[in-house]
DNA sequence: CCCATGACTGAAG
DNA sequence: TCTTCAGCCATGG
């Protein structure tokens, strides 16, 4: 309970708030908190969530829509699993039709 | 303080 | 779209 994980915990906020069947990019949260430059820091963020189901985390994704962190996850091919369950199509590690996917917290959230 | 690492992003070729 | 490079900044050694 450190105050460094107030960045995490709003990381982990928007991250809780994805719609099922959407995703969004590292950059979009962190532009979302203020933070644009810190998109690094959201995947970190992501990193230190490992383990905790309750953050959908392989709804985030890099900004070209390819499951990047995918290789964090228990296994390899469970983030792409779980997104298409969601009804999302993976193909070559990469969201198909991702701008109809995608869900920016800054305009919906806001 | 310096250095390395990373689930990123944008620009250039 | 791909590859490469530089900027970004939190965390850890």
């Amino acid at each position: 309970m450190s105050k460094s994980e107030n960045f995490f915990e709003k990381v982990y906020d928007v991250a809780k708030k994805i719609p099922y069947g959407r995703v969004t990019s590292y950059g979009a949260i962190a532009k979302y908190l203020g933070a644009a430059k810190s998109a690094r820091m959201v995947g970190w963020a992501m990193n230190a969530c490992n383990g905790d189901e309750t953050i959908p985390a392989h709804r985030v994704v890099n900004r070209k829509g390819m499951i990047t962190g995918k290789h964090h996850f228990s296994g390899i091919n469970l983030m792409q699993q779980l997104l298409e369950s969601e009804g999302l199509m993976i193909k070559n590690d990469k969201i198909v039709n991702f701008e109809a996917t995608f869900w920016n917290p800054s305009k919906n959230l806001k």
